[in-house]
DNA sequence: CAATAATTGAGAATTATTCTCATTTATTGT
DNA sequence: ACAATAAATGAGAATAATTCTCAATTATTG
């Protein structure tokens, strides 16, 4: 199981400690995207702040925490483990949710195919890595 | 001519006052995305710093400066105009240079029709908007 | 299990942004 | 063009998010 906190260290080769273990175990529990602060909330009497800030770094570091900011600006993180498929994210422009999308495989190659005319036209080197955010109003807001 | 400073402001009602048209004129001459800390440097000795974040926000209100932030976490900011078209943004992971590019009617067409046939799965009373990044290495970073 | 290396906690330092308030500048109606 | 009113500015204080410092603690290794 990747699934395992402190499989997933040792398998990254950073040392299991207790501060890593409780954030990277918080974000499994989610299992979605979260505003660092709200995460921060959710771990604040067990571990300190400046190693909260530290322990993101070091997923970080690992390729195993993705970090990214919504329409208003907030830091937010998302775990993006082996087994997680590619994605890309919907805001509500009211109510702030976040969700996770997948788009079709024949849209995802029409992007590549789009993508290697473009690195042609701007003569770069390589572009490996793209990410596509939708904004709009979950039916929960209907109201404003 | 929309590239008259004062002539975006008064169209827009706000009131013509020396550090909008400032920071305004800094931006058209530029045309491109700035980090607002190199614009701030630009401008620095011309208007004081508090004035100039809520120079931004007006710039914002009125729907002709749009900010984002770079795969590194820097605020950028960007001017769009009347007659700026629909474009998104590529950015070179070494240098941090950041190109606007167009993609084609017939990607934006597949993406639209994409996006309706989430929006139906999600039950999403709108979907408005969106925004592609892509990240790769510009020419000029051939060394790393 | 001891020695060494890495990590932590607490709070200070730093940075970006917003806020406060007295002064200055723009707008409006005449 | 001008006085009255409203809005914006500058300077620096306040706030918030993040990083840094350093002594104490905890993990790793052999």
């Amino acid at each position: 199981m990747e699934f395992d906190s402190k499989k997933i260290l040792s398998k990254n080769k950073v040392s299991i400690t207790n501060p890593r273990i409780i954030v990277l175990e918080t974000l499994l529990e989610l299992k979605k995207p979260i505003a660092i602060d709200d995460l921060y909330t959710l771990v604040k009497n067990k571990v300190a702040k400046s190693t909260f800030y530290r322990v993101l770094n070091d997923l970080k570091e690992i390729s195993i925490l993705q970090e990214f900011n919504s329409p208003d600006n907030v830091n937010i993180v998302e775990l993006v483990l082996e087994n997680t498929q590619h994605h890309h994210h919907l805001f509500c422009n009211d109510c702030g949710e976040i969700v996770d999308i997948h788009l079709s495989n024949d849209f995802e190659e029409f992007l590549e195919n789009e993508v290697r005319k473009l690195q042609q036209k701007v003569n770069y080197l390589s572009i490996e890595n793209h990410s596509l955010e939708l904004f709009g109003k979950c039916s929960g807001c209907k109201n404003n």
